[in-house]
DNA sequence: CGTATTTGACCAGCGC
DNA sequence: GCGCTGGTCAAATACG
């Protein structure tokens, strides 16, 4: 967790109103990681029974890939996984929570973007492929998700390619490929050996189409009548987010890749409260209603 | 019958 | 080189 911003989210209760005058309420609690410089992202969200939070949580796959990694890596860490975790190349962001989830800190989520680039880096051509071309691998978004169900609803129709046991864990990881043609995005989905009731879902690339789930014409309605409206989630955010999007688009990114698409087809309105566990006793945070209220003050200031 | 899932085999990357 | 592991393929199977 060294150098990354890292936010928990405690305790927020949402509602939104449909256009429709229909109300619903999303308590959920979470854990959000930001990796500086949006070189990775990882969240964890409770979303308490909330199964089908299907558009904007995965709106992250149509977020135009991110960042160019820093200069250097020193601290980049070979994981079970070939995937690295980009660490922040200036770790000097102050974390206000280290009381992370114990599935974070037990069985972290790497995901690297530009992992052909940090492969580069790390392996230093150790073994270069007979055919001249290192597998070229998309950037990666994971997250964690609690759920009894292990492939959530994300508004995209999925075909089960493959599934591995997985060392250290008693629970396979599955893989899945976007059905539509021509979109090459794939899923790792696994359960947390530490935390079985948490779904880790890690995407590989972007959809070239729009979400199937978005462009049903009863989706909004199908979701007022389940009691969840994820666009209309996202959408509160677009404007709480839009005065933060210009000096912190990287963080945004990781924002929205995290799930806080703005993407949102409703006129909802947002009502929450919410506050920050900074430390234990922190004071809660007035709401502005704006991201603010959601973000730590020190990582609105900073560069 | 078409589509999706299962599952063993195969391959590549990596460490030793 | 060998073994381990992750990722993918593809034939077999299940399902609507």
């Amino acid at each position: 967790m060294e150098g990354k911003e890292e936010v928990k989210i405690d305790n927020i209760v949402g509602s939104s109103t449909f256009p429709d005058n229909t109300q619903s309420s999303y308590p959920f609690q979470g854990v959000f990681d930001f990796c500086e410089g949006d070189k990775s992202s990882l969240g964890f969200m409770e979303l308490l029974g909330m199964q089908d939070f299907s558009a904007s949580v995965f709106d992250m796959l149509q977020v135009p890939s991110v960042v160019q990694p820093a200069a250097s890596n020193p601290v980049a860490t070979k994981m079970e996984s070939p995937e690295v975790l980009n660490q922040p190349a200036t770790p000097n962001s102050s974390s206000i929570s280290s009381a992370s989830s114990d599935a974070l800190n037990d069985e972290p989520v790497k995901v690297a973007d530009n992992e052909e680039e940090e492969q580069q880096k790390t392996r230093k051509e150790l073994k270069p492929k007979k055919t001249n071309q290192k597998r070229q691998r998309e950037p990666r978004f994971a997250f964690m998700t609690k759920s009894e169900v292990d492939h959530l609803e994300d508004g995209y129709r999925w075909r089960k390619y493959g599934q591995k046991a997985v060392k250290n864990s008693p629970f396979p990881r599955s893989y899945y490929r976007c059905t539509s043609a021509s979109c090459n995005v794939k899923k790792r989905v696994e359960r947390s050996f530490s935390d079985p009731s948490i779904v880790v879902t890690t995407y590989e690339g972007q959809h070239t189409h729009p979400s199937a789930v978005m462009a049903r014409p009863s989706f909004t309605g199908a979701a007022s009548e389940s009691g969840f409206s994820t666009s209309a989630f996202a959408m509160p955010m677009q404007r709480r987010l839009s005065h933060f999007q210009q000096q912190q688009q990287p963080f945004l990114n990781s924002f929205t890749a995290l799930g806080f698409g703005y993407k949102g087809n409703t006129n909802a309105t947002f009502l929450h409260e919410r506050r920050f566990c900074t430390s234990p006793g922190s004071d809660l945070l007035e709401d502005h209603g704006l991201l603010q209220d959601i973000v730590p003050s020190h990582m609105l200031n900073e560069e």
